[in-house]
DNA sequence: CGAAAATACGAGTTAGAGCTCGTGTTTCTC
DNA sequence: GAGAAACACGAGCTCTAACTCGTATTTTCG
């Protein structure tokens, strides 16, 4: 079953959601569609799965790499290293992740599926906003902290496509990019 | 002609391509699918079509809103307000704009059907950056166009999904992303 | 006006996707 | 070791979407 959703994630990797069929899936996992229909209720359900682990991964990743730290007090381009560091790696080790994360018109039924993930990564970024500047009206918090979210959505397909010294180069430029939003609100 | 593309633009924005059928298009411009294959050959060539007609309608949107400013002298705040200004107007009034330009992993035939229009906007870009900052190597200006435009690409579907004072801020937010990314480089 | 060319039609064809279900095979229990 | 329960199988069902093609209609022009 993990198995499974390994495969489906590489799948999604090459040619996302829509072009991937569920007997594709079958296959490149050793399985026949049937046995295929009895993890996963249809194909929006591997989807959703995929997303959860997708969420549980970023959790444990986050608590492995930010455990001793304490982020809301560290300076903002370190606070912005530490964090994009980890994902931009996250994300290359994931091909799937941005076929069900970056897309901003998701079939209906999809978006119900990542929606959780997209909850938990809102909640985990305003919650550290919040932190380092207390002051700061509520729906002004969530507003940053959807802008930065949305910010290193749209430069992750760059940098996974990229390589070598492109691709750092266009780490780099996220770093700034985020430097240059969130040093007004909350350097 | 134009009324089957402005017909198939209007579906695309509630839709997105996968979702949208030929027959419905055929249907919502009052003709049959007979007729509308006499005008493209395919799927993809309305996309194709439409993608152009955006780049013209682009091109014209620029010689009209800017003509008389000279824009490689403008103060970069001023640039940035005059270009994303006209830029969310052109979006709200074309709610397909997005449903072919904003989508990271278009199938690979659109791909080719929209890699005009990447290639005008960043011809465009690029020609601005340099002109405001001729010292800056051309792989430089590039990779800096290309995220400028990429930014813009993820902040435009937020802007267009909200509206009224939550909209206006959304276009504040991505004024404050450019001005940050861009003011350490061509400032 | 009438014939011919061009255009419009829409039911039908084809292909592929999601999904099922009767059958075969393995695994469990006594 | 035998019966039962669980699992796996994959050919095939169904549905939908892109696309076609023989026919009907309109337009063109001598």
């Amino acid at each position: 079953m993990e198995q499974i959703l390994t495969v489906a994630a590489e799948a999604l990797a090459e040619s996302g959601y829509e072009a991937v069929s569920t007997n594709t899936i079958a296959a490149r996992a050793g399985i026949s569609p049937g046995s295929l229909y009895q993890f996963f209720a249809n194909k929006e359900d591997i989807a959703h799965a995929l997303a959860e682990r997708y969420a549980a991964q970023l959790a444990e990743l986050r608590t492995a790499a930010f455990d001793g730290a304490d982020l809301p007090t560290l300076p903002l381009d370190q606070l912005i290293d530490a964090i994009t560091g980890p994902l931009v790696e996250f994300n290359l080790a994931n091909g799937g992740f941005k076929a069900l994360f970056a897309r901003p018109d998701l079939p209906p039924s999809l978006t119900d599926a990542v929606a959780p993930l997209h909850a938990a990564l809102l909640g985990r970024v305003t919650a550290l906003l919040s932190a380092r500047a207390p002051g700061l009206a509520p729906e002004v918090v969530e507003r940053t902290a959807t802008v930065a979210i949305q910010l290193v959505r749209a430069m992750m397909p760059l940098i996974v496509a990229a390589d070598g010294a492109e691709r750092a180069a266009l780490v780099g430029e996220l770093r700034a990019v985020l430097h240059g939003y969130l040093e007004p609100v909350v350097g």
